[in-house]
DNA sequence: CAAGTGACAGATTTTGAATATTGTCATTAG
DNA sequence: CTAATGACAATATTCAAAATCTGTCACTTG
């Protein structure tokens, strides 16, 4: 039997997945899973902690299959490329299959900035940790906590929950990343 | 006597000010300029058309200035990124100014993308302009429409509405801004 | 005592009838 | 013929009353 704390937040998903997140009261939770909304609040202090917490649980979903691509065994500027594309990938593939969960973190990050920074930390340091690699093999000169700051802000558009949304995939879209890559790339070899 | 249809949109756009966007009927500005609100019709064809136009007024004075910047004599690379960061600049000057007026304009923007998509164009046409001539005086390397297209999306973190509105300034923003400037053009530079 | 509950107060959301708005048109005024 | 208008139908928005929801607590149950 799964964890108590778990099963809220199957729930909890599964709902927001069905009607929307602003359908979805504690009470529907409640019901869903046979008990009272009274209990729900021993195992999540708020409605807003436990959405929160559906969440975040959805962005590692996100961050960490890439934490593998980070690791692959390729040389730095390729692994950079392919883990760029893969971020952008997943956000995508979320986005078009699961709009509703996706609004619902969308107004969350509004609200509660705290699972986004945590989220984006975890980026930072995958992203830092490929760069540093790249540093130490020649491929790339600078410092790598900086460099991985400007490539995510350089790649936004294509990983940003509100620009990826509001933009709609498309082949344009996967080209325009490609050139976006080309030049950071050229750019981050040594002078 | 400026003409009826600049008078129409100043009136528009001072009640946008005041009120917000959602506040503000066609009825409330034919008030403000005494006359029926069915006259209004004779000069735009629907509220749509008019919020359009006011929109589309409040780009160009941010696209406008932009164009001296790119026909200066500078050295392309040096124009670059004056260019950028005067694009950057004058989007975080808005939002400084009246950040609930900047507010009104992306939800306006939000729901006008034929107004945003011209805008995007001309910005794509100025950067096209600086990158040909860059590519022409031998600095720069590739199809200047693709690099345009390219640059823009690299720096949408700095320009975009949302991005610029949700990030807020600071001096951690302006250097990001040149570290991604800085990678950008050691990549558009000949291989 | 660990897990859970019904009842409750205050805040929020829904509902539907009253009001306002959009867009059209026949008509007026010059 | 052009600029403008009042009256109007259809649609959208407000607002207050009713329903629902959130979060707490004293209390049961095993």
């Amino acid at each position: 039997m799964e964890p108590i704390r778990d099963r809220i937040l199957d729930a909890c998903e599964a709902l927001i997945r069905r009607h929307g997140p602003a359908k979805v009261s504690v009470v529907d939770v409640a019901r869903a899973l046979g008990m009272s909304h009274a209990n729900l609040y021993r195992h999540f202090p708020s409605k807003e902690a436990l959405r929160e917490a559906v969440v975040e649980r959805w962005l590692g979903s996100v961050s960490t299959p890439l934490a593998a691509v980070a690791q692959q065994p390729d040389p730095a500027p390729e692994r950079l490329a392919g883990w760029v594309r893969a971020l952008a990938a997943a956000k995508e593939a979320k986005i078009l299959a699961e709009p509703e969960l996706f609004a619902a973190y969308e107004a969350l990050a509004e609200a509660h900035r705290g699972a986004v920074e945590r989220h984006l930390a975890e980026l930072h340091g995958q992203l830092a940790h490929i760069l540093a690699e790249g540093v130490a093999e020649g491929s790339f000169a600078g410092e790598a906590g900086a460099l991985a700051r400007a490539v995510l802000a350089a790649t936004s558009a294509f990983h940003h929950p509100h620009m990826v949304r509001t933009a709609g995939g498309g082949p344009d879209r996967a080209a325009a990343l490609e050139a976006v890559l080309a030049l950071l790339l050229k750019g981050l070899r040594l002078p």
